[in-house]
DNA sequence: GTTAGGG
DNA sequence: CCCTAAC
C-alpha cells in the first residue's frame, strides 16, 4: 500500500468517526511483549485438560503461540520478537474451543489500538472464556494487524506482529479489515467497559448456537462506534453455517422414517452412558493424541484425511473441537438429539488393552473388560469392544489365510495393525473361540490340551473351553 | 442389563 | 457403529 492509500484510508476512518487517532501513533521498537495472567474456570477444566496454569498451547491452524511461565508478575515473561507472536486462532485452540456460551471482553486502555500506541496496552480479559484472566500486549511496535485470516473469530488473527522493523504502520487496509471485524454499531453490546473502547463479543444466538467458530462472529459489538458491515468471510462462513443448520433441522424433522443414512437415533440409555458427568484424562486419551486417533489432536487439514469428505458435521466438529466428548455434545446438540456416534479408530493401545482383557476375562466378559480396562475410554463401550474383538479375529484369519503380508496391509491399507497383535489375537481367539465357532474349534481344543499356554485364571472360568 | 450376531 | 433378538 503506498502513501496516498494510507492516508486516504486514514481519512475515510477518520470521517467515519472512529477514532483511531492512535493509529499513526509510529511504533518506537521491535518489542513485543506478551503477559499476563490464566487461569480456568473449574467447570471448564475438563474441556482445557491438556492445558496448565502456567503453561499453555494457543495452536491454531495458522500459527501456534506457546506461553510458558507466564505469571502475573512477569511482564516480560514472554518477550520475543514480534513475528514469533500471533494471537491467531485464539478462539480454535483445541483445548478452550468449544465455547457456546464464552464472552470475550476485551477493552482498550485510554482508547489505544493494538499495537499502535506506543506504551499503550491491549487488555484482554475473559470473564466465560474458558482461559479466564487477562493477558496484555505491551506494544511497542506491533505495525501489522491483520485480519485477513479471521475467521470470525474474534481474535483470530486479529492481533500480529511482524518482524520486518518499520517505522510506519504498514497495514491500514488490514486494519480496516480488523475494524470491521470488530467495530459495528449493529452489534451493540450490552456491556460497557470503563475505560475507552469496549467490545464483547458474544454467541448466544439460540438454541441451535453451536460453539462452534463461526457463532463467535455472529454477535459483536463496539460502543459508541458506527457500524462496520461484517466482512465478506463471515458473511460467508454464516450462510454456510445457517445452510447447515438448516439441512440437519430438515433431516430432523423429515422423522425417523427415512432413516437418512448416517443419522440414527440415539437411544437415551446410550446417552446417559456415553456421557458422563466427570470427564477423565485417560492414560489412553493422551495415547490417542500421541498415535493416531485423528480427529482432535491433529491439524485440520489432516483431520479432514481422516474424515469421511461427505460428513460435514464431522468436520465442524475438527473446527470446534476441545475436548472429544465436548465434540459429541455438540453435535447432539446441533441434530436435536441424532446423531451416529462418532468413528473413532481403534489405537495399537487400544487393541492391546482389549487383547489383554479377553487373556484375563476371556471372550464375552465385555462388560467386565470395559470396567476394569477401558473405564477411562468412556466412548468405548461394551459392545464396542465385542464388535472390535470381532473384527481383530477377521483380521487375523485373514493374515493366517493369506500369508503374503502386504496382501494384508492391502486389505487394510489405512491402519496395519503389527503382526504381532494379530498373531496374539489369533492365539487367544483358539483359545477362547468366539461363541459362533464353537463348533469348529477342536483345534482350539487340542491346543489347549496340549498345554497351549494361557497364563490367566479367566481359562477355568470360560467354559467354552473345557479344561484338561 | 448383557451379549451375539446381522446389517 | 447401529439395531435387535435372545438370554
Amino acid at each position: 500500500m503506498n502513501q496516498a492509500e494510507e492516508e486516504s484510508l486514514y481519512h475515510s476512518l477518520e470521517e467515519e468517526a472512529i477514532d483511531v487517532d492512535c493509529l499513526l501513533v509510529e511504533p518506537r521498537s521491535d518489542q513485543v511483549s506478551v503477559s499476563g495472567v490464566w487461569c480456568y474456570e473449574e467447570d471448564n477444566l475438563g474441556k482445557c485438560n491438556k492445558t496448565e496454569n502456567d503453561s499453555f498451547d494457543l495452536g491454531g491452524r495458522a500459527s501456534n503461540i506457546n506461553m510458558e511461565g507466564v505469571d502475573a508478575t512477569n511482564l516480560n515473561a514472554l518477550d520475543v520478537l514480534p513475528h514469533e507472536v500471533g494471537v491467531e486462532n485464539f478462539l480454535t485452540t483445541s483445548n478452550v474451543s468449544p465455547c457456546d456460551d464464552y464472552l470475550l471482553d476485551f477493552g482498550f486502555d485510554h482508547g489505544a489500538c493494538i499495537g499502535y500506541a506506543s506504551n499503550e496496552r491491549l487488555h484482554v480479559g475473559n470473564s466465560q472464556f474458558p482461559i479466564k484472566g487477562s493477558f496484555e500486549i505491551k506494544n511497542s511496535s506491533m505495525e501489522n494487524i491483520s485480519g485477513t485470516e479471521c475467521q470470525n473469530y474474534f481474535l483470530s488473527n486479529c492481533i500480529s506482529g511482524t518482524s520486518t522493523n518499520s517505522s510506519e504502520p504498514k497495514s491500514l487496509d488490514r486494519f480496516d479489515d480488523f475494524s470491521k471485524s470488530f467495530i459495528n454499531q449493529d452489534m451493540l453490546p450490552p456491556h460497557f467497559s470503563h475505560n475507552g473502547l469496549d467490545i464483547t463479543p458474544f454467541c448466544k444466538d439460540g438454541p441451535t448456537s453451536t460453539g462452534s467458530a463461526q457463532d463467535h462472529g455472529e454477535v459483536g459489538a463496539v460502543t459508541h462506534k458506527r457500524s462496520r458491515k461484517p466482512t465478506q468471510r463471515y458473511i460467508d462462513e454464516s450462510s454456510i453455517l445457517s445452510m447447515i443448520n438448516s439441512k440437519k433441522r430438515r433431516e430432523a424433522s423429515s422423522g425417523c422414517k427415512g432413516k437418512p443414512p448416517g443419522v440414527r437415533r440415539v437411544k437415551s440409555k446410550n446417552e446417559v452412558k456415553v456421557k458422563p458427568k466427570n470427564k477423565m484424562v485417560s492414560s489412553d486419551v493422551s495415547f490417542d493424541k500421541a498415535i493416531q486417533v485423528p480427529f482432535i489432536s491433529q491439524a485440520p487439514t489432516e483431520c479432514q484425511k481422516s474424515v469421511p469428505p461427505a460428513k460435514i458435521e464431522s468436520r465442524i466438529e475438527i473446527y470446534s473441537s476441545g475436548s472429544e466428548d465436548d465434540s459429541e455434545e455438540i453435535m447432539r446438540n446441533m441434530t436435536s438429539g441424532s446423531q451416529r456416534k462418532l468413528h473413532r479408530l481403534w489405537t495399537v493401545s487400544e487393541v492391546k488393552k482389549l487383547i489383554d482383557g479377553v487373556a484375563h476375562f476371556g471372550v464375552g466378559k465385555w462388560t467386565h473388560i470395559k470396567k476394569l480396562l477401558f473405564s477411562s475410554s468412556i466412548h468405548r463401550t461394551p459392545v464396542d469392544l465385542k464388535d472390535k474383538w470381532r473384527n481383530l479375529l477377521k483380521a487375523s484369519r485373514a493374515l493366517k489365510g493369506s500369508r503374503i503380508e502386504e496382501d494384508h496391509k492391502r486389505s487394510q491399507p489405512w491402519r496395519p495393525l503389527p503382526k504381532s497383535i494379530l498373531c496374539r489375537v489369533r492365539e487367544l481367539a483358539s483359545v477362547y473361540p468366539y461363541p459362533r465357532e464353537n463348533n469348529n474349534s477342536k483345534i482350539s481344543k487340542s491346543k489347549v490340551a496340549l498345554g497351549h499356554h494361557v497364563s490367566s485364571p479367566a481359562r477355568i472360568k470360560s467354559n467354552k473351553v473345557p479344561v484338561s
